[in-house]
RNA sequence: GGGGGUGUAGCGAAGUGGCUCAACGCGCCGGCCUGUCACGCCGGAGAUCGCGGGUUCAAAUCCCGUCGCCCCCGCCA
């Protein structure tokens, strides 16, 4: 390259009217007018116009004339005033031009399979199979650089306040219950397998009894389960662990960085946070993540169909069900075919079906209203302050069911009916979560978050008799719906955690074979401790106002976990498997 | 494991049994053009309609199977 870059493009104004610079870049396109040719010369900052005169540079004019579509150049040229009347105001660098005095054809470009701006049309696996020229459009470089800027703020906000960025391994071992892990064969131990982490958290815990007292990772972490829009494989975390925790301090300080992470893109949050219950959140908004941008809340119908003569509602009660309902204003107009789809959505969630009553002008207009009492509409009608044109929508089932699939009828409607403001930011807690939770197919208690979660204080005594009644020392932080991270205080004390044990149906040779290593540094002298983990791709997501989890990770995988452009996961040699003793059974 | 959506030139996309039935836009190639910035104008190339099988005189279109991608349920302590 003889033509050494001096500027970047997106810096020039007309501060530089009158430097000669060197510019280097990508083609974004070429504007031919026969002896005057207009190129927009792109790099990572942004976009130039570069001018082209065979009056000025013969030679460079005749190179020009040739490039096309994401060649990679070099321009030396004398930065130019626009004339008045051709000044683009969507341009930065709208006002200047760079005069081209010499070429130099970095790197020349084949036509690319798609054009190289936000807003693309091309479908995703393509976008995945040609990902560097998917990430050279401008917004997602820009997603790229906002997690840098994130990781960046995160690491000195944790260094600041004391902790130590330690790193864990990647290849560890397996530890049943919780996601399938990705598994890595050992070559010098036949039949033996790491297993890459779920999660750093045994290791963290470790770490406090190793007194680091203050850790945090932006660790890597592997789960073998099917893909979602916000869901990959591979993810990654911030996660954080400290000793001898102030648990108010400690959220307070969770709470500073997050503001921290956040105002890179000037999003503010209020000064206070507000706090949910596991109970209210699950009553009120059927998720343990509730989107609190809109109200719409879930309401409680039980008492007044009780009784009721129609044995859906009523047997349900009898059966320690619950009536469930959102009331939706304006909603009577809707179509059939509208309450249709909206039955379907609960539907998918186990709802049985959804029961609604329409007041319109004239009349109540509902499948269920020959079988409803006057008492019990009149009651109804007062309970959700019924007005002219309300919809109400009714799931009778048991509590969860009720509650989640209303809870998703409830998001389905925020979005049909646009009741969710737009630039606004509901952070929030939630807490008290159930320490337990029954399995019912397995017919036993499983832990709600991880083994080690320690109930609170209060409710240790309930472990014997109601263990489904305790709550456990556990919090999650949720932004617009989605959980950006969870945590808990850990139990540091040998007898409760063979009590949770037990209680997790786990004996105390199996919770030697799965977690001996944790439980041995626990003989040790162990400080109470405790942590939080942040979903950072989650959070870029929210930060950059992305729907897809794939557009935050620069090399991220299909649905079906492969990659278009690597082609991973990829066949291997018959020697490789022999050398790690390893044969591929025949199709079934 | 299950439900839904989708697949037509390089990209996006119209077409749901027949007689210009493979439109249209972008991109690409050639030509013209000194003020464009989604430049404009003229001309051109480019498609075994995801793949396989079947029905039919006739299939992008109907049927069966199969594959890719996307969304969701299950799953994700």
């Amino acid at each position: 390259m003889e033509l050494a870059r001096t500027n970047n493009c997106n810096e020039l104004d007309s501060d530089y009217i009158g430097e000669t610079v060197v510019v280097a870049g990508w083609v974004q396109r070429t504007r031919d007018h026969g002896s005057l040719l207009f190129v927009d010369l792109r790099d990572r900052s942004g976009i130039v116009q570069l001018v082209f005169s065979t009056k000025i540079a013969e030679e460079a004019f005749k190179i020009a004339e040739s490039l096309g579509q994401e060649d990679v150049i070099a321009v030396r040229g004398l930065i130019r005033k626009r004339p008045a009347e051709n000044v683009n105001a969507d341009l930065p660098t709208g006002e200047i031009e760079i005069m081209g005095e010499e070429i130099e054809l970095l790197s020349a470009s084949d036509t690319p399979p798609f054009l190289i701006e936000d807003g693309v049309k091309a479908g995703e696996d393509l976008r995945l199979e040609y990902r560097y020229l998917d990430l050279r459009r401008p917004e997602m470089l820009e997603t790229v650089k906002i997690k840098h800027q994130v990781m960046q703020t995160t690491r000195k906000f944790l260094s600041d306040n004391g902790y130590w960025e330690v790193e864990t391994p990647i290849l560890t071992r397996s530890t049943p219950e919780g996601a399938r892990d990705y598994l890595v064969p050992s070559r010098l131990h036949r039949g033996k397998f790491y297993a890459l982490p779920q999660s750093p958290q045994l290791f963290k815990q470790i770490l406090m009894a190793s007194g680091v007292e203050k850790y945090f990772q932006i660790a890597r972490c592997f789960r073998d389960e099917d893909l979602r829009a916000n869901r990959q494989p591979e993810f990654t975390q911030i996660d954080i662990e400290i000793s001898f925790p102030n648990l108010v301090d400690f959220k307070a300080e969770m709470e500073e960085l997050i503001r921290q992470i956040f105002a890179i893109n000037d999003i503010v949050f209020p000064n206070k946070v507000p706090s949910l219950s596991y109970q209210e959140a699950m009553d009120w908004y059927g998720s343990d993540s509730p989107d609190t941008r809109f109200g719409l809340k879930i309401r409680d119908l039980s008492a007044i169909f009780a009784d009721s003569e129609f044995r859906v509602f009523s047997s349900t009660i009898a059966e320690g069900g619950t009536v469930r309902a959102l009331k939706v204003k304006e909603g009577a107009s809707f179509s059939r075919s509208q309450l249709d789809k909206l039955e379907e959505k609960v539907k998918e969630y186990g709802a049985k079906g959804l029961a609604w009553l329409a007041f319109t002008e004239s009349e109540i207009k509902s499948p269920i209203v020959k079988f409803l009492s006057e008492e019990e509409i009149a009651r109804l009608r007062q309970q959700l302050e019924i007005e002219q044109g309300d919809l109400v929508l009714i799931v009778a089932s048991d509590y969860k069911t009720a509650v989640t699939s209303l809870g998703q009828l409830r998001l389905l409607l925020a979005e049909k009916l646009d009741l969710i403001p737009a630039n606004q930011y509901n952070l929030l807690w939630i807490e008290d979560f159930p320490l337990f939770s029954y399995n019912e197919e397995e017919a036993r208690y499983e832990a709600e978050h991880h083994p080690f979660t320690a109930p609170l204080e209060e409710d240790i005594e309930l472990l014997e008799e109601n263990p489904d009644q305790v709550r456990a020392a556990a919090y999650d932080l949720v932004l617009n719906g989605e959980e950006i991270g969870g945590g808990s205080l850990r139990i540091n004390n040998k007898e409760l955690q063979s009590k949770v044990f037990s209680l997790l149906n786990m004996s105390a040779e199996e919770a030697q074979e799965k977690f001996g290593f944790l439980l041995q540094a626990f003989e040790y002298g162990t400080p109470p401790h405790g942590g939080i983990a942040f979903g950072l791709d989650r959070i870029i997501m929210i930060l950059s106002g992305r729907n897809s989890i794939r557009d935050v990770i620069a090399f991220p995988k299909t649905q079906r976990a492969t990659s278009p452009m690597t082609k991973a996961p990829g066949k291997v040699s018959r020697k490789q498997l022999e050398e790690l003793n390893l044969e591929i059974s025949a199709e079934e």
